[in-house]
DNA sequence: CTGCAAGATTGCAGAACCTGCAAGTATTCC
DNA sequence: GGAATACTTGCAGGTTCTGCAATCTTGCAG
């Protein structure tokens, strides 16, 4: 068995190299090696879990597949998991964010839209996207895990509903609103498990906006009996 | 770091002895001898733990202080979290169960305290459960993973709801209603991960039904905003 | 009570993930 | 061009976990 670590690797984040976003063409010659060899090494992890899945594609295999040494690989992406994670939920757009804070509109419904939207549309690279996207149709064990990325979103979101709370001119006790936050925060991350689940079953590539209105009308009908 | 596999270790259940719960006093000499040198064990495991920190207690460590060899201790418990994690959510009684398919009540506060009875009270030794409680609270990854155990109810929950819609005599689409299902316990899931989260950060030992109240009022707060 | 069969424990070898450290190599900057 | 800086690598070692074969214990039948 020991098919795959659903937490976070724990190990902490990669430890050196041009840390943030090294988005291909940045910076100089330097960073654009790391920016290219990361890349190259994230193929060959996704080609070789497609091929002999995740539990077979050992990080060796993988080193060797790159042209990097295992201490490389460590360097870059701290874990295993590491490689096949990626980098998380995006952090939200300035415009997003505004949207939500200024909506009208029911809480947990906008708040599954943003949530949606931190994690969907943010891989730079579209083959990337897509091998992800078939190794979690593929794996279960790998499903689980990038589902559960989606907790690290909570103190932002938590945040941002405030601002919200804010802009609406609600008063009441700071911890109230704290939990009351905190609690939506929950219960849409919930939600959106069941989203990600259907979207890792499905035939479909993307997560359709369908899939999120229906999720959203689930919501209400089970929140309303 | 290296900190904790939040996931199932995903390495198999224990391989061979008395499977089903070993609960001390049944069977033979054999039976009572192996459910011992678990007990044994997992008291090691949380008292190292609970000196060095989760992640500082080698499973080495733990077969020393219970005096078994490593080799058993994995045939025991599968992976190093299975000692910690226990043998996961109980069984819900049938008493629950019926009173659950029975209920008028609102189906999220309902569903929120069939899960709290299935995952606190079903420890046998108190010890234990006291240790893993402190544990939990000093050791946010172990928490963590502690939560996360929570996910493995889906389905029987998934389950018991659907009886209790056949007892209300809803009717409706199959899939309609096996998906408000779904997501009812999604929702569900993601409150009581509040609820536990707030049980791991406060003082008190156990789950209060206050907490619990204070969070289905949560939960109805946030539906309606 | 003796001895056999089934079941449990153990040691060993080894795979896989991951870390610290020191030495080497490449880039950058002056 | 050469020093300073940053990155890569190899190596040794730690930890979790597995398969296998040998050994020991228990349960049981005669």
């Amino acid at each position: 068995m020991t098919e795959f670590r659903t937490t976070a690797p724990t190990s902490g984040a990669p430890t050196l190299s041009a840390q943030e976003g090294d988005d291909a063409a940045s910076g100089g010659l330097r960073a654009r090696k790391i920016a290219q060899a990361k890349l190259a090494v994230e193929h060959a992890a996704f080609t070789i879990a497609l091929e002999r899945g995740y539990e077979h594609a050992t990080v060796d295999a993988i080193c060797e597949a790159a042209d990097i040494s295992q201490r490389t690989f460590f360097n870059y992406f701290g874990s295993k998991d590491g490689v096949f994670l990626g980098r998380g939920p995006a952090q939200i757009t300035d415009t997003d964010a505004r949207e939500f804070v200024e909506s009208p509109g029911p809480l947990l419904g906008d708040l599954m839209a943003v949530i949606s939207r931190t994690i969907v549309d943010h891989e730079h690279d579209a083959d990337l996207f897509a091998m992800r996207q078939k190794l979690a149709k593929r794996s279960p064990e790998f499903a689980k895990a990038l589902v559960s990325t989606m907790n690290s979103v909570e103190e932002s979101h938590v945040a941002l509903i405030r601002e919200r709370f804010a802009a609406q001119h609600r008063q009441g006790d700071e911890k109230d609103l704290d939990d009351e936050a905190r609690m939506a925060v929950s219960l849409a991350i919930g939600a959106m498990r069941f989203v990600f689940r259907r979207a890792f079953d499905s035939k479909t590539e993307r997560i359709r906006r369908e899939t999120l209105d229906r999720a959203i009308d689930l919501v209400n009908r089970v929140t309303t009996s």
